[in-house]
DNA sequence: CATGTTATTATCATACATGATAACTCTGCG
DNA sequence: CGCAGAGTTATCATGTATGATAATAACATG
């Protein structure tokens, strides 16, 4: 809390920091929350099994909000070389979305995808060349096809490499919830 | 997803976009996660009371970073006239700590309870000019003093203002778990 | 058309998070 | 010193999140 950053402290941690930051009692917060003083103190002594609706209340009490978010570990690694300029070429086929170059790192199916029903031949290089061999393969592998003909065309590409598509042509491809 | 900004958004969609992002079904998930498509499919389905365990499984199995964070909501307000210099000459009396403007906003009683102790009288009236009469009082109302004598002293001029501390004297004002 | 894959909804048994309560310790004050 | 306030630990009853399972629907393929 020193350091204004309490991103990656246990909750217990940022319950006990965000209670005394307010100057207030246990009894008070708990309280707040609808709980009860041993019950907090037991979660700011190391408790980390909550559940979620436990922490909202606890949050709202603090006069704090809860934040979850679930972030990407994995990040695809992208080639150095022309990386600006590729990212760059293959923005046409985003038109509408804003395309960053988190997004290659990020979502490697859904560009594939992307590039794979609307780019040519020279995207198909590019990308590859982007995400390496084997980056560009297993994306494939793993993308959900628009038509059944692109889907049987990198089928028989695949079988090459030693594998084959998972996903089949799918009439909607929705990312969104 | 498509604003590359996934705060805020529900546990349901981020966990069904993570899982489209990787291109994998929800038996796959289901199988690293160790538990089921059904179960799986009710928390993509709108699905929101979930324990902390849970969350920290299905994030592993989606190659995902499980962050939870409390985030204060309620902010101070501070007065707007002469503030960074009022914030400048206060940063002396936190020899110890990189001083940040939002550390006034957002722990009051933290930067009450540091001046009331090592702070002169024009370092009170700043704080006091900067927090307001009612915002300061309120924080010296919560804050934990490092001597008896200061708390005598302010507890007097707290009556006077139809009040008191609620908090004594401590000898360790720790603030860190 | 039959078959396989994927996703969804409902039901149920079990483990456990939660809050209430009791007992205790520590600190500060008059 | 006695008392009050604050915090901690343990115990227990209750409600419910969880995963297993069954059934069903939708979609794609040969």
């Amino acid at each position: 809390m020193y350091d204004n950053n309490m991103t990656g402290e246990s909750l217990s941690c940022q319950l006990r920091s965000r209670r005394r930051q307010l100057g207030l009692s246990l009894a008070e917060i708990a309280r707040r929350a609808g709980t009860s003083a041993p019950t907090l103190s037991r979660y700011e002594n190391g408790w980390d099994r909550f559940e979620v609706g436990t922490l909202r209340k606890l949050a709202d009490a603090l006069d704090a909000e809860l934040l979850i978010e679930l972030r990407p570990r994995k990040i695809t690694r992208l080639a150095r070389t022309h990386r600006s300029r590729a990212i760059r070429r293959l923005a046409r086929l985003f038109w509408d979305h804003q395309l960053t170059e988190s997004d290659f790192s990020i979502y490697p199916v859904w560009i594939v995808e992307r590039v794979l029903e609307y780019g040519d031949l020279d995207d198909l290089r590019t990308v590859r060349r982007l995400f390496g061999s084997g980056g560009f393969i297993d994306a494939v592998a793993r993308a959900r096809f628009a038509s059944p003909k692109t889907r049987n065309f990198w089928d028989q590409i695949l079988k090459l490499e030693g594998r084959s598509c998972t996903r089949k042509f799918s009439r909607s491809a929705v990312w969104i919830c």
